[in-house]
DNA sequence: TACCAGGAGATCC
DNA sequence: GGATCTCATGGT
């Protein structure tokens, strides 16, 4: 067992509770996971990220976190946008992951009128029929590939939690199984790169814009639900729905409308978070 | 009990 | 092209 380590600022604690990853398990000091088939166990200290694996390789974990994204650069470009800064500062160390695209589009095809407590139950059931692996003594689970996710068949996937959405992921893992190209999603113009995407049985504009951004590393794609709809609306009191927000932030955010609105997702859920604890403890916020 | 959750498809007008 | 219903399911 190797290990890489990286100096770049990151909170791996706001990576995982911001709604991105439905893959990583808390082991230890640290979280574990499998992409790519890659077990790895991550954790950070006052040196930054350490990560250990069988073949650390650096270049794919640097691409996995993101980290060649510049956040101070990203600071510079936002000079003077208060709401964005401000979500910025509620998590300095906030990073985009870049994971693999089956594992994600399956995630997010939960993620359809669920919560992200019941999206990761039934993504662990899922990657619990995938390959069993060990990460630095814990054992990491690799997610099946399409035809793992076939032979689960609709009951299987249904035992996982999917519910209505499992003939989705069938689809999802035909689609891909028989060769969708998600390759070219990286390049594609934006709007060309969604509609393949939405062909997909169960993948509308939202899904579609989560696996642009946190799959195929578009930070240029801005999923728009309903904490977003929140944060955006008064910032943006004339757009229509959450199609025209969602053009209104790449509008005002460019290329960096994608992390703005994570760092905006991720700082409603914790003011949300802080609200019910000063609630349910007596306090008054 | 009713409502909500990182929505999308079907149907109606 | 909007508005509305429905889809599993567990938590609050």
């Amino acid at each position: 067992m190797a290990a890489v380590r990286f100096a770049d600022p990151i909170d791996l604690a706001a990576v995982y509770e911001s709604g991105q990853t439905f893959c990583w398990e808390r082991a230890g000091d640290g979280w574990v996971a499998c992409p790519e088939g890659r077990p790895a166990f991550f954790r950070q200290d006052g040196q930054g990220l350490l990560i250990q694996a069988d073949d650390p390789d650096e270049a794919f974990f640097r691409a996995y976190f993101h980290l060649d994204y510049d956040l101070l650069a990203l600071r510079g470009r936002l000079c003077g946008d208060e709401p964005a800064l401000a979500a910025l500062n509620a998590c300095p160390g906030l990073r985009l992951l870049r994971q693999p695209f089956f594992e994600t589009l399956c995630a997010f095809l939960l993620s359809q009128n669920n919560n992200i407590a019941r999206i990761r139950a039934s993504m662990r059931h899922i990657a619990r029929k995938g390959r069993k692996m060990e990460a630095f003594g814990h054992e990491a689970w690799a997610f099946p590939g399409p035809e793992g996710v076939l032979a689960l068949q609709e009951s299987g996937l249904r035992e996982a939690g999917a519910g209505y959405r499992a003939p989705y992921l069938l689809a999802a893992a035909r689609a891909v199984a028989e060769g969708f190209d998600h390759a070219s999603l990286a390049a594609l113009p934006r709007e060309e790169a969604r509609a393949r995407l939405v062909a997909l049985r169960g993948v509308g504009p939202k899904v579609a814009d989560c696996v642009l951004l946190f799959a195929c590393g578009r930070l240029d794609a801005c999923p728009v639900d309903v904490w977003i709809e929140r944060a955006l609306s008064p910032l943006f009191p004339r757009a229509k729905g959450r199609e025209g927000l969602c053009r209104a932030a790449q509008e005002r955010w460019g290329a960096d409308a994608g992390y703005v609105q994570q760092a905006l997702f991720y700082s409603q859920r914790m003011q949300a978070q802080a609200g019910r604890g000063a609630r349910a403890s007596g306090g008054r916020a």
